[in-house]
DNA sequence: TTTAAATATGCAACCGATTGCATTTATTTT
DNA sequence: AAAATAAATGCAATCGGTTGCATATTTAAA
């Protein structure tokens, strides 16, 4: 193993002193263009690397991002991530992930370990069971920028870039009230994460408005996952035929399309007898028949947003406000599960 | 923001000297116990956090990993990372995680990239495009470990991880021909990867031991995604119905799932007509009806077991060569999507 | 008690890039 | 040509933890 290159040999073969080359590296306007060129050549052509630790432990900065995410085994999940990923390498920071499992304690020890690590931003999408963010008080304290996405915690100083839950709740309501539906079911998540109660409001909104009455009934809590979408089939199964949902709506595709399937097997027809509508654009909404009308959540561009403010706050830049709250626009894709009526 | 403690602090503080402490916080033995837990207690006091960037400069070494994989959307690779991150936080390693989205080029700029980071080591499931690894090039020359897993390149010195894909494939069609199969289509990826090779001869294999006749034409290749699954199945309605085959061995579950939708809604039985086997058990395969029949594919598993090769290889264990080939039990898991016997 | 051995701690250089300030060199102005 | 200004480069300290070797202290052996 040869050994690794430094500015100092650069400066030796060159004839100039190191610090010359480092600003000459960083192609400073105080170096000669000539010399610049000179240095970038030579450091090419004696495979030079630059050490990111010398000039961390020289500048305090890590460069260095956290994510910490609920889990990462949804395909909104990995685009958010792939969309961070993108933005932050080209600004030349680094990632580190970790999952926190849908447990506030292991939220909990991964904002410490991070912490420690000493990123220079941390974005954070909560647990479900994470009801304060003691834990994230360190940052607070230090000053180091946190960016919220996807679930955010109300009230709180920090970015938060999330989609309007209650307007895309409201979207998908409406359409199933539109497709002639009367009787609709809504199957949601934790109720302290904003983003369920918020698709709760829009959901009650839509009724509301088309003057349909809210029934406590008809709204299911769960963790929407494969086996809480069967066991939402079940208990419409038990139900007298009569009194049955024409339509249910729920906070994610999974919980949906396991339903859907569930139902299918005991002979109810979708969306004849049910219709549906999920949420995440999930890639399993496109494999159910008939494929899951939802709201499209786009990952890729949330992950995108939430890393720019995040430099944005580093760089001190005065146009982001450490309270802003980012909406991104999300849509409802209209697919077989909800068409009743022919379009 | 106050000033972050340093080792200068405690030594200040305890009247002792940063070598001292600094050996004291990693309690070496040549330190009195008494002084470690002073040295200790302070620390936690004080709030002394260990800077990785100054012991990193000195140490040369980064403790972080690298991981390259084509793309971060299934089950199994987030499966995958997952069980690297168990292992590698748990020995007090980083991750740095990139995607090569399938392309050649973007795994080799990535790999650079990591190149320059100068991660300790390399984790690194190959493109579907890549056809040699002269970019890796650097990292063998500067004898930093690289472990392939899941798609690996043969002949190439260095620890893989996979499982039997050959032995898998066999399983897999063993069971279709079993089941009364007489006509097996199987759909592959690109055949560059040696998995697809693999699990070609074992669908081989199987047909040959059961006195079948191989036929090319039941051999498609394609990138195995969602249109290539729809696409299969349009090959298969445009044949003449005698024709078709009455069974689909396909290499991942996206594809087969796909192709069976598509076969459904044109009015073909599943396992009646035809009967399918995947492979990945991804939750598609517990989503589609029937339940897709697949091979499990322990990606934690693997995961887990490739980084604790390449913390082997970090700390010269013997135990661990560098060309040693690990393979890791898979099994198949029979559901109703080639069930055409009842058990 | 003296000497030898073992244990505990300290000194100082080092890892490699960065930057405020000083100095040298080149260019422009008078 | 001398003085003033601008441009280019260098000096030396700094970031914080690590380690080979030297020194001081304690314990055990003679």
């Amino acid at each position: 193993m040869q050994k690794e290159i430094t500015i100092y040999d650069l400066a030796r073969v060159l004839n100039l002193s190191p610090a010359t080359i480092s600003r000459g590296l960083r192609k400073s306007s105080v170096i000669n263009q000539k010399t610049i060129q000179r240095i970038l050549d030579k450091a090419e052509e004696m495979g030079y690397r630059h050490n990111n630790f010398a000039s961390n432990l020289r500048n305090k900065r890590t460069k260095t991002l956290g994510i910490i995410v609920p889990r990462l085994n949804s395909y909104f999940m990995t685009s958010v991530v792939a969309g961070m990923e993108d933005v932050a390498s080209k600004e030349g920071y680094n990632l580190i992930i970790s999952q926190s499992l849908e447990k506030k304690e292991l939220e909990k020890s991964n904002a410490n370990t991070m912490f420690n690590k000493r990123i220079d931003g941390l974005l954070i999408s909560l647990a479900y069971t994470t009801t304060d963010i003691a834990h994230l008080q360190p940052f607070f304290e230090k000053q180091i920028p946190v960016v919220f996405f996807d679930r955010s915690f109300p009230g709180v100083e920090s970015v938060s870039v999330t989609i309007d839950n209650r307007q895309a709740a409201y979207k998908a309501t409406t359409h199933l009230i539109e497709q002639g539906c009367k009787k609709i079911m809504h199957l949601t998540g934790n109720l302290n994460r904003d983003i369920y109660e918020n698709r709760l409001k829009g959901y009650k909104q839509a009724l509301l408005e088309h003057a349909i009455p809210f029934n406590e009934g008809l709204v299911l809590t769960s963790t929407l996952n494969e086996q809480d979408g069967v066991n939402t089939a079940k208990t419409i199964l038990a139900m007298n035929p009569a009194d049955r949902p024409d339509a249910v709506f729920c906070a994610n595709d999974i919980s949906a399309v396991h339903c859907m399937v569930h139902l299918k097997q005991q002979g109810i027809s979708i969306p004849e007898d049910i219709a549906f509508v999920g949420f995440n654009n999930d890639a399993v909404s496109r494999m159910v028949e008939p494929n899951l009308t939802t709201i499209d959540y786009p990952g890729h561009q949330i992950g995108e947003v939430a890393v720019s403010c995040l430099l944005h706050l580093l760089n001190g830049d005065e146009r982001v406000k450490n309270t802003d709250q980012i909406i991104i626009h999300s849509s409802l894709l209209v697919r077989g599960s909800s068409l009743k009526k022919k379009m």
